[in-house]
DNA sequence: AATGGAAGCTCCTCGCGCTG
DNA sequence: CAGCGCGAGGAGCTTCCATT
């Protein structure tokens, strides 16, 4: 199947990035984030807090490990399982009814995959779904299994598995990017472009998001499908250019209702909302016999020819460019013999 | 080289007016 | 009056050029 064929291909190059940039920052100087002004207090600080999170990291990991070899999974408190933003696959509502049923009367057959957080508490890799379903069952605990595989192939493989589906909104997509970059550090949008199977411009696009005011983003916190990248773009740059307060402005006015993404822009540019734009095209119709032969339309400087079939149109070409290249012609001689006064 | 921004293309939707 | 075609604008995307 095609689909499944470029799913495996995105997933293959996904491992790649993971590879690559894991190189990258393994050859990264250690000292880069430097806090400390000396370099062995800058090494020693580094390896003082390496260890401490090692540790940490050992302590979890070694839990989870026991109850692997217990039994192969643990009950753990859905209370200390957490989502990571980008991770879920998409379900539709029935489809989630569907498995809450099924996990009412039933076992859970395979349990959710997790991994230990630093911050104490574990990160949900799969089975998103089936936790919420647990925690509207009102149920305690889920059983769950350490995850094999890095944490960047987990977060980075389901993001780019997603991005596949068109379903998903512009801003959580950008919230995927969003965690890429902060697990990559040296990712750039041409590599996650390339990554994601998508142009570069998309990525930089999605990424605008970045630069809205806060309140914007915990209004799509709440409502992701609000506002779509190309007009999350214009606000983010009216933002920069200090219209913040129109920009919240104008999405409290769009997630009302009472305006469109257009005029949300429009709004929080300041410029007065017109109704509509004044148009004052005109268009003529050339008829053969009772049937329309060609529509012409003409509005400012564009003229728009359309015929009834690409045969008709094709016929008409030759012509036109023959009449356009001696208007041309006569444009040329007059602006010549206008330069020689 | 990476990123930002403008412009243009295409597809889709919706309202309106014409026609049978 | 229902069905249909058309016009116009919205939305989503890419490409190209400018800027950092």
């Amino acid at each position: 199947m095609v689909t499944n064929k470029l799913k495996d291909r995105l997933l293959s190059r996904t491992s790649n990035l993971a590879e690559k940039v894991d190189a990258a920052v393994a050859n990264r100087p250690a000292d880069a984030p430097a806090r400390a002004n000396t370099m062995p207090a800058q090494l020693g600080a580094f390896r003082l807090e390496a260890r401490e999170y090692q540790e940490r990291i050992q302590k979890l990991t070694d839990e989870l490990e026991q109850a692997r070899k217990a039994g192969g999974a643990m009950d753990v408190p859905l209370a200390d399982l957490h989502e990571v933003p980008g991770r879920r696959r998409h379900k539709s509502p029935e489809e989630f009814a569907e498995l809450r049923e099924n996990l009412r009367n039933n076992k859970l057959i395979h349990p959710v995959a997790i991994r230990a957080r630093l911050e104490g508490g574990f990160e949900i890799v799969s089975g998103h779904w089936r936790t919420d379903a647990y925690r509207e069952l009102g149920r305690a605990t889920i059983r769950c299994v350490l995850d094999e595989g890095s944490e960047d192939e987990a977060t980075v493989g389901a993001f780019y598995a997603n991005l596949l589906q068109s379903d998903l909104t512009d801003y959580e997509k950008y919230l995927g990017f969003k965690d890429i970059h902060r697990r990559f550090p040296d990712a750039t949008h041409t590599s996650m472009a390339d990554s994601a199977g998508v142009s570069r411009a998309a990525v930089t696009k999605l990424m605008s998001f970045e630069h809205l005011p806060q309140p914007v983003l915990e209004i799509l916190q709440a409502r992701p499908s609000l506002l779509t990248a190309n007009y999350g773009l214009e606000l983010a740059r009216l933002t920069r250019e200090g219209k913040a307060e129109r920009v919240v402005e104008a999405v409290n006015q769009l997630a009302a209702g009472k305006i469109d993404q257009t005029q949300a822009v429009k709004f929080a540019s300041a410029d007065p909302v017109k109704a509509r734009p004044v148009t004052n095209a005109q268009t003529v119709k050339i008829k053969a016999g009772r049937s329309v032969y060609c529509s012409m339309r003409t509005a400012s400087k564009v003229l728009r020819l359309e015929f009834q079939s690409e045969e008709d149109a094709q016929a008409v070409q030759e012509e036109l460019r023959a009449l356009l290249e001696r208007r041309a012609e006569i444009v040329k001689t007059a602006q010549s013999s206008e330069s020689e006064k």
